[in-house]
DNA sequence: ACTATAAAAGTGTTCTGAACACCTGAAGAC
DNA sequence: GTCTTCAGGTGTTCAGAACACTTTTATAGT
């Protein structure tokens, strides 16, 4: 048996290979955010492969989010540069068991009180303003059982908190498992209980108390879960509050 | 101008509505974790569309962790029912602008101190016992200056708190975390104040002190952001310990 | 009968070329 | 000046072929 020359590693998937490429191009600024990418025949050719090839790899960045493909008009870097690319599939984890509901609150939970403790410090006072104004509008929705608008309101209300830290990473996934979990579940309507605790939420926020608005918001996300698993075991523990 | 039939929407792409029906197929369970799909001919047929609409298709499932195709051999189910999908691209998300490195190490003490706050009540004392463990051996590293032992047993200390809380959705965004960060910058070797840092947080673990240990936490991850942003401004709250 | 090698079948991968659908902008009609 | 039409550019879908990898089966040698 001749051992003939090493073979070379080649291993990698051409159409693996050229999604790399192509991300690390836009990393390094050869095409920046909104611009328009050269025509898939033509960028076929320059790359080298075909053009089956190529739309994979597209099809592929498009469904992370990178890139946004215009039917007759051009492929485009996305101009929006972060998307959850949890957001398309998230139930298919809940699905396949990799996930469950109860983890989804308890993430939920963790980063929202997480959000609340930082929103204090970063939030402006319109802001502060607009939160109590929700709130307000929240009790008129109670009043005339108006469901719709109720689960509206409440969507509004955590992300306006979301909005105040400016980060869009943790707000991205915090909207994605609200929506899940809203998918998951069909939400229940906010009660006047569900109410007083987003206004103490909103006090400590305005009162600059980061330790009570994050276990405020603890607390209001763990009552929420209560509704859904009468079981599960609230992790209460007594405040300090300080 | 005779109206004639309105014409039917159908602006949905053929290779969105395939990816859709797959991924609703599996969420049915008409295929299982592990299981292997038809030969993409037969695939391609039974649903109905072109070849390379269907590769397109699955090319995007796998890309999002919901496929594994292996070539010769077969497209399977991915068995491993949840993958990160934020590790493929979060370094393009940081280049395209859209996330900057304060706001993940932010993100990262968030989501930390939450679980070191949900860890206390989840934790074993086996457990417990391996996070001092892994302490001692810190410190052995940092006085012979093993600066890559230094940095797995850093590692180690972190994924063990997030392994105690049993969530596998945070445990895989903080790694994920972890890894970006390590790699944007060449991590830092753990000096003897962060070694006491992360005593401290064990001491709150150990005691059952959820507050002192989410706290200790958020200055653990604090303190090393600011050896990497002397100007960012910290957050330094006076903690009650209860 | 057993093992090692070779062939064959099954499956994923890549490429080419064509036909179609959609968008845009320019030329022409009113 | 406004509207319509049309042509060019671009993305979309399909079909078929050739190739590469893996697994199974068949064959040959011992």
């Amino acid at each position: 048996m001749e051992k003939g020359p090493i073979k070379p590693i080649h291993r990698r998937q051409i159409t693996t290979a050229t999604i790399d490429r192509i991300l690390s191009m836009i990393s390094e600024g050869y095409w920046n955010p909104g611009e328009c990418l050269p025509p898939q025949r033509d960028l076929a050719k320059s790359l080298g492969v075909g053009m089956s090839t190529l739309r994979e790899a597209l099809q592929s960045l498009q469904t992370m989010g990178v890139l946004e493909m215009r039917h007759g008009s051009g492929t485009f870097v996305s101009s929006q540069p972060f998307v959850d690319p949890y957001e398309k599939f998230i139930d298919v984890s809940v699905s396949l068991g990799g996930l469950d509901l109860e983890m989804l609150f308890e993430a939920r939970g963790i980063i929202e009180s997480g959000l609340a403790f930082h929103a204090v410090e970063h939030a402006t006072e319109d802001q502060i303003e607009e939160l109590f104004d929700i709130l307000q509008r929240e009790w008129e929705c109670i009043e005339t059982k108006d469901h719709e608008c109720c689960h509206d309101l409440d969507l509004a209300f955590h992300r306006l908190i979301a909005n105040m830290v400016n980060n869009e990473f943790l707000a991205q996934i915090d909207s994605t498992l609200f929506k899940a979990l809203d998918q998951l579940f069909r939400v229940l309507p906010l009660t006047k209980e569900g109410w007083k605790l987003h206004y103490t939420v909103a006090e400590a926020i305005r009162d600059r108390d980061p330790f009570g608005a994050s276990e405020a918001m603890r607390t209001l996300i763990e009552a929420s879960a209560a509704r859904y698993f009468p079981y599960m075991k609230i992790t209460s523990h007594k405040v300090e509050v300080q």
